[in-house]
RNA sequence: GGGCAGUUACCGAAGUGGACAAACGGGACUGACUGUAAAUCAGUUGGCUUACGCCUUCGGAGGUUCGAAUCCUCCACUGCCCA
């Protein structure tokens, strides 16, 4: 595997090549890129305490220009956040206080460390547009900026005119405004470190070319936008979510090995296409993944890469072995195969309950210990799901909704494994 | 400020005094088939209960009624039109 990229080749190829891209200004920017080293931005929404895996496509556009040398500018989106992309539809905004903020950026640093480089002649630079945004004044912002935004023009844009058009939401002002903000981060960057490209999602180019337009007319320069695609996947279902729920990149949040089975979970259509865009695998080692998929599609040997090579990016080689080491207890031998060490890393793996040795010694009823475990969320849930034929006790079908769970179940005296359904696992452990 | 329309479960959307825990679709869950896949088929999808059943829910608060998601009053929010 080539972990560097060749220097000789230019930067937006290699973002082709791998699927990253989508659109691009005509304005030069491979020529640029070739030229010499760019300041390269993508702002990031700062409403939640966590990335996620879907935006991990830009900061992997990101990635691939460190790589070839280019400076990244992580913007969280302090002040942005406060006002409401339009092309999210969610209507209230918490107003997050400025220690919040903080708080997120760390975090947010913290979840790129496997990503990119803060350190070297290319580091990363966090910033936080809440630090000009806020200083900017109502005069300021009309005359300098908004002079320079025509709103025929921005009405044409697809986020604003889906919102003009719809009977049922409408758009305040404020949210209208949102590129016109966004465009003032461009600009700003510009200004105090010459950043010259804007990466976003598809669904920003109106706001990136907003901000391209801007540093033209304001500062008569030409700069570059490029948007990356947004993923789908093959069956239809929405890409990084499992159950409707995100998959985010704080392990608090989603626990590492719920991120390796997502990832070993992916349909085979998708894997080829998902490696080249989420891991730096060279296409040479992705297309003999593919021919090795193709022979025996069941080894699934393009999702177990997958899965591992995102979990060690996303929280280090150490939590991917030990998650991979949990999945293959759980999928492949079975609780036969089980050891005390095993136990231990599932312990850490899957979500593990502690009980009570002296509860365990009395008995717990087998639908108050799937509620307890978190694997259901009410009796009814779980007798549903027993009489429906979904519960198995250490890997063996468990039918009686009266029964009781004792120390005779128990794993070396001491732990039982849950399943619902085919995959979910939890563990109760008696201390 | 005035007028009109709307707010139903995870989402969309029916229901306009009793047969409503609330149609239908999507999603999700479980099973069969499989490879921890896809597709397909079947079942499930408010809480408690072995069950009879009981309890809570149709934006919020009151009211009318034997009985309210449905009628009335006030309030909040959303959209459209007028000023």
């Amino acid at each position: 595997m080539s972990k560097h990229a060749d220097p000789k080749t230019n930067v937006v190829t290699v973002l082709q090549e791998r699927g990253l891209m989508s659109q691009l200004t005509e304005s030069g920017l491979p020529e640029a890129a070739a030229g010499g080293q760019l300041y390269v931005y993508c702002g990031f929404d700062a409403t939640a305490p966590s990335l996620q895996v879907g935006n991990l496509v830009p900061v992997m556009a990101l990635a691939h220009f460190q790589r070839h040398g280019h400076r990244p500018i992580i913007v969280v989106g302090g002040g942005t956040s406060m006002i409401g992309d339009p092309s999210g539809k969610s209507v209230e905004r918490p107003l997050l206080t400025a220690e919040q903020i903080a708080e997120y950026a760390g975090r947010i640093r913290d979840q790129l460390a496997g990503y990119l480089s803060f350190e070297g002649p290319a580091a990363a630079i966090l910033v936080n547009n809440a630090d000009w945004l806020s200083k900017m004044t109502l005069i300021e912002y009309l005359r300098d900026i908004g002079k320079h935004f025509s709103v025929n023009a921005m009405s044409a844009k697809e986020s604003v005119r889906s919102r003009l058009e719809d009977r049922e939401h409408g758009i305040s002002y404020t949210e209208f405004s949102y590129m016109v903000v966004q465009a003032t981060d461009f600009l700003h960057l510009n200004d105090t470190y010459n950043c010259t490209v804007q990466i976003g999602g598809h669904d920003q180019w109106g706001n990136l070319t907003a901000g391209v337009d801007l540093i033209r007319k304001a500062r008569e320069k030409h700069v570059h936008a490029l948007t990356v695609p947004l993923i789908t996947s093959a069956s239809g279902a929405k890409f990084g979510k499992t159950a409707g729920n995100a998959i985010w990149l704080d392990p608090a949040m989603t626990t590492p090995y719920a991120l390796y089975q997502y990832w070993i979970n992916i349909d085979d259509r998708d894997v080829a296409h998902y490696l080249k865009v989420f891991t730096f695998q060279s296409l040479d080692d992705i297309a003999t993944l593919e021919r090795e998929q193709e022979a025996d599609p069941s080894k699934r040997v393009g999702q177990r890469v997958l899965a591992f090579e995102l979990t060690k990016l996303i929280h280090g080689e150490d939590t991917a072995r030990a998650v991979e080491a949990a999945s293959r207890v759980l999928f492949g031998g079975g609780v036969d195969e089980l050891t005390p060490e095993a136990l231990m890393h599932l312990a850490s793996a899957v979500p593990t309950v502690e009980i009570e040795a002296a509860a365990l010694e009395r008995g717990i009823p087998v639908l108050d210990a799937l509620v307890t475990s978190g694997a259901q969320p009410s009796k009814g849930a779980a007798r549903r799901v027993l009489q429906q034929g979904g519960l198995y006790v250490n890997d063996a079908r468990w039918s009686d909704a009266e029964g009781v769970l004792t120390r005779e179940q128990a794993l070396f005296g001491r732990a039982i494994l849950l399943r619902t359904g085919k995959n979910k696992y939890s563990l109760l452990l008696a201390k």
